[in-house]
DNA sequence: ATGCTGTGCAACTACAGAGTTGCACGTCGT
DNA sequence: ACGACGTGCAACTCTGTAGTTGCACAGCAT
């Protein structure tokens, strides 16, 4: 995954935010909820309604949800994309270990072959 | 995702292990290669031997690496395994998530006919 | 036996990020 | 106009972790 490819940028994003649990209890509520705002949230969460912001900003960069202002108050949405993307990726790289495993294995199997 | 699910502190592992691009690169390499030590891999990575040591040490953890004692040196492998069910649980989030916005956005449309 | 090479252990530095608190500003209802 | 509520900004603390260096120990070769 080279660092200049943009979907890479999104995939890295998408792991670092999902890596705290924090955020993916705030991503389960808002899941669960359609919509919801930062205050809202934070009654959700053992943390203070900053450090719910905060997250909110770093799941706003990985693609994860959706800032919409009404008003006074900002409503939070997920965004299913970035999540999908992600998976994908990541079923690309399982898949693709496993068949460098295969063909290491019958090298090795090809070797023994050769000893006996 | 509730914390006492062992399936749960799994996916949590491998997310904290891959949000870490030298983590990344190291599995990389490693995938690439098949095999190899911590000492060989320091080679292809911009860190010490002792960071990557720490690094593979937090892969296994994860269950996204096996170590191998031969002789005075620790192979280390991939393991795919671990990755494979991350990838289950990311793909089947983002599918509980599009079914849940579908869900609001047929209420919403219902509402918007109870209007007009 | 001795030197070389790969690991392991420990102490240390440094920086990023999770969390807090306090206050100022815009917006809504009355 | 005024109070209440939601948000934004800034400064600060604190812990976790990525990274380093130095040294001791174990295994291999000659």
């Amino acid at each position: 995954m080279n660092p200049e490819d943009p979907a890479a940028a999104l995939v890295t994003g998408v792991l670092v935010a999902l890596a705290d649990p924090t955020r993916r209890q705030l991503l389960d509520l808002l899941a669960d909820q359609g919509q919801a705002t930062a205050t809202t949230l934070a009654e959700g969460v053992p943390v203070s309604r900053q450090a719910v912001v905060k997250h909110l900003t770093v799941l706003d960069d990985a693609g994860l949800v959706e800032a919409t202002r009404a008003g006074r108050e900002v409503r939070y949405t997920v965004r299913p994309d970035a999540l999908d993307t992600t998976a994908r990726w990541m079923a690309g790289l399982a898949d693709q270990w496993d068949r460098r495993l295969a063909r290491i294995k019958r090298f090795a199997e090809a070797a023994e072959r050769d000893d006996t």
